[in-house]
DNA sequence: AGTGGATGTCATTTC
DNA sequence: ACGAAATGACATCCA
């Protein structure tokens, strides 16, 4: 039922998220499965202002200063940043609905490779893994469901997104993301082996897959897939079965096979080198006070019957890949597997995280794994029985409840406050950080904005000048003309140096000279009362 | 070697 | 009053 629920409640999410992809806002009461953190980032306003900024910001605007535009429709200004908050959220969510759906990438490159000639989607004439938007944007929405058993429907309809090149990128991220390939069902250590049933029913090829030594040795440390590579090679790289090749000696595949060998002995190497702990671990423990040689060769012992769980630590570096052997009267778990297990029992409303945190891809902040690589080597150290994730993300009643409910000593307990202080505190700067970059960008809108209104303020003052100007001149050819019909007693025009018009306070106009009282009232004038003169 | 950006962490303030 | 969030300041890493 709960497995049910869980496929449901994930149909329900792609429906909310591609409502929102509309501008629709839904209430599908999806609230009661997203973790709280997420209300906000996929169904609520993802303002990246804090609602101290946001009162103060608002009351700043709404205090007559209102040269700004912004300041006119403040209700617009912030519909506008949270449907851009939107937008963010949904990158973001991108990025892990494409982390999680990773192995049905993969499927979409089979899918469209065995139909090469498939018409691409209109509005999709490339998708760039590079760049999640885009590998979003142009995916089918069907590729939104995660559940198992939909390889056909989903390979089909994202090979209508993708192209083949984008196709073998995805591939490509597949196994450079190996935990996202498979469930957790499977071993751990055939993480970047396609699952044999993904694989049914597609004729595909894989010849111009950019796999670099180096994506392949991240795959091959992370996963103890000797065994199965040996067994079944053939798995792990997809043939083109309508593509021959002209000189069998120079086979992609027989390359990419040589370097699978060399980094195979490379990894034993590394693993017959490292013993569990590697060199470089053991040697931070120490420093940090964890470990003496006598802990880290225990360490190594203990490590001795797990060294292909060893290895994955380093080069996964997944909290919840986190190597523990736990002594049995300790009550504690003892394979990573176990770990996980126990973190979905303690956390299982969060187990979707798990899809996030096994992103290699993304350096976005919500989806690294390295910032805990400090803590990570303390708890281990410590051996803390959960995964950091699991602590830094439970709400504060069960994070309580698991400090009450487990055994913990002194230290470990100071040490599971302090990595969830710490990850509490690192997500706050990240998001203090970006709402910092928010408000500067902000800041320089205004600034440019204001810039504008200044050049258009010149530009209406350039104006009003030159209008002044022109009604100055008209009205000294007025002036000219009524002074000109202007005669004397004697019926002779009037001197202009000695008499001049003269307007009074009440629109009155009349004849004065310059040196004595005005002598004739104009036009309008309603009183006999005369002015004074006025010298020029 | 110097520099700037990104990030984590601690101390403190704010809510 | 208390806890969580926010933020300034500093350290470190890396290109």
């Amino acid at each position: 039922m709960l497995y049910i629920k869980k496929y449901f409640t994930e149909g329900l999410i792609q429906m909310a998220i591609l409502l929102s992809l509309c501008g629709v806002r839904v209430d599908v009461g999806l609230e009661p499965y997203l973790p709280s953190s997420w209300h906000e980032r996929i169904l609520g306003p993802s303002l990246a202002l804090t609602q101290t900024q946001f009162h103060n910001l608002r009351n700043s605007l709404e205090d007559g200063y209102g040269l700004h535009p912004k300041s006119v429709d403040l209700d617009s200004f912030f519909t506008a940043r949270r449907l851009l908050g939107w937008v963010h959220s949904l990158n973001r969510l991108q990025s892990f609905l494409l982390c999680n759906n990773a192995h049905f990438l993969s499927l979409g490159l089979l899918g469209s490779l065995r139909q090469p000639e498939q018409t691409m989607l209109p509005l999709a004439p490339s998708a760039d893994l590079d760049d999640p938007s885009s590998a979003f944007s142009n995916s089918n929405v069907n590729t939104l469901h995660s559940p198992p058993d939909h390889t056909d429907l989903l390979a089909e309809d994202f090979s209508m997104g993708l192209n083949a090149e984008d196709n073998l990128s995805a591939f490509n991220m597949n196994l450079l993301m190996p935990d996202l390939v498979d469930t957790v069902e499977s071993s751990p250590c055939v993480h970047c082996v396609p699952h044999p049933e993904h694989l049914a029913g597609f004729d595909v090829n894989c010849h111009s897959c950019d796999i670099t030594p180096s994506s392949f040795a991240t795959s091959l440390e992370g996963n103890d897939m000797t065994q199965e590579f040996q067994t079944s090679p053939s798995s792990l790289f997809l043939v083109d079965k309508e593509e021959d090749f002209e000189d069998e000696d120079d086979h992609p595949l027989d390359d990419l096979l040589d370097d699978v060998a060399m980094l195979d002995d490379i990894r034993l190497l590394d693993l017959a080198l490292d013993e569990g702990f590697s060199p470089e671990m053991a040697a931070r423990l120490e420093e940090e006070g964890y470990l003496d040689h006598e802990g880290a060769q225990q360490k190594t012992d203990d490590h001795s019957v797990s060294d292909s769980s060893s290895s994955c630590l380093s080069a996964v570096g997944s909290p919840f890949s986190r190597d523990r052997d736990y002594d049995a009267e300790e009550g504690l778990v003892g394979s990573d597997m176990e770990v996980e297990i126990m973190d979905r029992k303690l956390f299982n409303d969060f187990s979707w995280q798990e899809d996030i945190d096994h992103d290699h891809t993304y350096n976005q902040p919500w989806f690294s794994t390295d910032a805990f690589s400090r803590d990570e080597w303390h708890a281990q150290a410590l051996k803390i029985p959960f995964s950091n994730e699991l602590i830094v993300n439970l709400p504060v009643e069960d994070f309580n409840d698991l400090l009450t409910n487990f055994q913990l000593n002194e230290d470990q307990l100071t040490l599971i406050r302090d990595i969830r202080r710490r990850g509490k505190n690192k997500i706050a700067a990240q998001n203090c950080r970006k709402r910092k970059l928010d408000v500067l960008q902000g800041l320089e809108d205004e600034v440019s904005c204001l810039r504008r209104h200044r050049l258009w303020l010149l530009q209406e003052k350039q104006e009003a000048r030159k209008k002044l100007q022109e009604m100055k001149r008209q009205l000294d050819v007025l002036y000219q003309e009524v002074f000109s019909r202007l005669r004397d007693e004697n019926g002779r025009p009037l001197d202009t140096t000695e008499y001049l018009l003269q307007v009074g306070s009440s629109g009155n106009i009349t004849v004065a000279s310059h040196q004595q009282d005005a002598l004739l009232p104009m036009r309008g004038q309603k009183n006999s009362k005369k002015q004074r003169g006025k010298k020029k």
